[in-house]
DNA sequence: AAGCCACGCAACCGCCAAGGT
DNA sequence: TACCTTGGCGGTTGCGTGGCT
């Protein structure tokens, strides 16, 4: 026989709280505490349940509650921590003063998690998507450039060079994707020996590296991580590549599409994916998939037959 | 102006673990 | 040791709101 929901006693009223019971429930706390959940709404004259009480002081009318917007900062620990100890949003909270475990889950659904998914990252693992089809829709918006350059004829010259230019920019994209595909297999490895070191001194120095708003907010540093996968400093290099007056025109620098730097400086994706934190599971990364699976990149984008064999 | 849709967030539900008896 | 109570947690739902057609 379950255990009938807490609720399901008569009478009791479940869905918003009105201004007059949070106040009935601030001024019963504030004067007793909160002792027993259980008990304090028939004391504080509630005609709710004790699990409704506990979360709306817990989620809502606590007064150290810090409201508004996550910042940059919240936002890159979230993921960091997310990385790590994957769900668990109370652990996650407890590094986010003034943020509740339901206001960090809220902002993973809504905002970090399909951030994730439009950068080509698995939001639970945190590691690049690399299956097929995650990457179909870029393969095939080049196929189709590429077609109608090749094979149109063309009148207008200049909207023969700018298609070109488009076919440059998604080629760009489909590039930085692979790098991150690329740069995550390293990273694994370094985030490896990273949390095995947290592991071993976590008595002591419990999520030092995660909990440190620097490191946090650090691109650079992880960003050199993959300096060493192909001996080019990606980042100056991607900057300079999405810097270029093609990318301006097309629009690749837009605020809106990659987000933008602190002083201007345009965040790609990979750059943005530099910030994310080290990956964490080594064990299920198979050494044929991701990036050594596909052909290099060289290979794969600029040798062009590769793609139009793509039906 | 009205209807539709997507999004964000507060709140609920059900499960689980810890502690008490 | 088994059972019960309680609090906590993560997943999910549903409502309000704003933007778009």
């Amino acid at each position: 026989m379950g255990r009938s929901p807490c609720c399901d006693e008569h009478g009791l009223k479940k869905g918003p709280w009105t201004p007059e019971e949070d106040q009935k429930l601030v001024d019963f706390i504030q004067k007793h505490g909160h002792g027993s959940w259980r008990a304090l709404p028939k004391l504080a004259g509630l005609n709710r349940c004790g699990k409704s009480c506990r979360l709306r002081w817990t989620n809502y009318l606590r007064p150290d509650i810090k409201r508004g917007k996550f910042s940059a900062e919240e936002e890159q620990t979230i993921l960091n921590l997310h990385s790590i100890l994957g769900n668990k949003w109370s652990a996650i909270a407890t590094h986010l003063p003034g943020r509740t475990d339901n206001e960090i889950k809220n902002f993973w659904n809504t905002h970090l998690k399909k951030r994730l998914i439009q950068m080509g990252i698995d939001p639970m693992t945190h590691r690049p998507r690399t299956d097929f089809f995650a990457t179909l829709p870029q393969l095939l918006a080049l196929a189709n450039l590429h077609e109608l350059v090749d094979h149109r004829p063309w009148d207008d010259h200049a909207a023969r060079l700018q298609t070109e230019a488009t076919t440059q920019a998604v080629k760009l994209q489909c590039l930085q994707y692979l790098l991150q595909t690329a740069a995550a297999v390293t990273a694994t490895s370094a985030a490896t020996n990273n949390l095995s070191g947290v592991a071993a001194t976590s008595e002591s120095e419990p999520l030092s590296l995660w909990s440190t708003p620097q490191l946090l907010s650090s691109q650079s540093q992880v960003g050199n991580e993959i300096t060493d996968e192909f001996g080019i400093p990606c980042s100056s290099m991607l900057e300079q590549l999405v810097n270029n007056d093609e990318a301006h025109d097309l629009g690749y620098n837009r605020g809106d599409h990659f987000g933008q730097g602190e002083n201007g400086t345009i965040r790609t994706p990979l750059l943005s994916q530099c910030s994310l934190p080290p990956l964490t599971d080594v064990s299920s990364l198979n050494p044929g998939d991701a990036c050594s699976t596909f052909a290099s990149p060289d290979q794969l984008f600029f040798d062009e037959p590769f793609i139009i064999e793509f039906p």
